[in-house]
DNA sequence: TAAGCTATAATTAGCGG
DNA sequence: GCCGCTAATTATAGCTT
């Protein structure tokens, strides 16, 4: 079935113009998104400012830009900041901080909502298991409450981590629901607001 | 001789930004250069033309293009309509709605996550009694059969929605990951990067 | 056409010089 | 700050579905 030796995985391969169009075209779609993801770590981690523009085989043109594309342009063209709008660059660096937040918001969301589908389904799973084994077997024997002791903890997780997410969203709803825009005090905020660790790590 | 082992190799980070500015400065470092290295393998093996232009955080600027930035800038430039006042205003309203709907998920999320909280508790206290009842009672008779019914059909509601949820979070990412402000439908030409999901399993 | 998989190549975090 | 090292994490080439 699955275990046959198909694939031998990634192989070498020399830095030279692809010659078969097929994987070319695949070829350009996987590095592409992962040179976008690239860029976007960058400019994240390091909070550098990056334009990047890639015209496909095809002639499609593809985009990023931190904070946009024609900013970091104009910089390049004339490596003049404006000194005549330091009111427009404040705004524009507060927006800026906003939207990468919010992408890491969003990311770190999707993650948990992943993580929790996943548990979702092993406690789905898990009942089934142990409803089916109410026909042949007493809950009682130590069995079924090894099982219930792990599934009381799993939703005991489950509902912290609802708990978290939801004060975590609540704090983004206030902070888009001021415009953040007239509200200078906010200008120094770095990036995120508090409550550290939205990794994995700090997560759980 | 080869001395004690000291370094443990890399260990994974999260991706936000840098607080340290020495290994800030180190890893702005290592990956431009991977940045770059990537761009001009993309260049190379798709024979794809790119500009890629980066500012670091010391506002220093670093630049790649194929076959040269600015032929790259000006061909971009030149299927961008100049930013006259309406495009801007385009621009403008788009990044508000966004914004808008934005709140309007995140209130829709907070309104969700309380419902499965509440949900949450209830189930964790229905598992408390089932489990208190294991001493005297045997979950084989129909009470419990029932209980965890329910308990099933929740869970598969908590599935669904959260399934729903990751979609959602999952269609502005792609929003907001993709240059957001060149809405390409807008100008007649498509740059949609597609294969959205930086983050998680991947982006962000 | 796109999406997923897996083994392997490539990148890089954390140290030391 | 740059170079090198090593162990781990990530990206992805070649297939399959």
């Amino acid at each position: 079935m699955s275990s046959e030796r198909t694939g031998q995985g990634r192989k070498k391969i020399v830095i030279k113009k692809m010659t078969n169009e097929i994987h070319l075209q695949v070829t350009f779609s996987k590095r592409r998104s992962g040179l976008f993801k690239k860029a976007s770590e960058l400019c994240t981690l390091c909070g550098a400012d990056a334009a990047l523009i890639v015209f496909s085989p095809t002639k499609k043109v593809f985009s990023f830009g931190h904070p946009n594309v024609d900013t970091v342009i104009d910089r390049y063209l004339s490596l003049v900041p404006p000194q005549n709008n330091r009111t427009m660059e404040l705004i524009e660096a507060q927006r800026c901080a906003n939207v990468r937040e919010l992408n890491a918001q969003l990311t770190m969301l999707n993650n948990t909502l992943d993580l929790e589908k996943r548990r979702s389904d092993e406690l789905n799973h898990m009942l089934k298991m142990n409803q089916a084994q109410y026909w042949w077997a007493c809950p009682i024997d130590g069995m079924n409450k090894v099982q219930l002791e792990i599934f009381k903890k799993s939703l005991e997780d489950l509902k912290i981590l609802v708990a978290q997410q939801a004060q975590r969203a609540q704090f983004f709803e206030t902070q888009f629901f001021q415009n953040p825009l007239f509200h200078p005090e906010l200008f120094g905020f770095d990036n995120m607001g508090g409550q550290g660790g939205y990794g994995p790590s700090g997560f759980f």
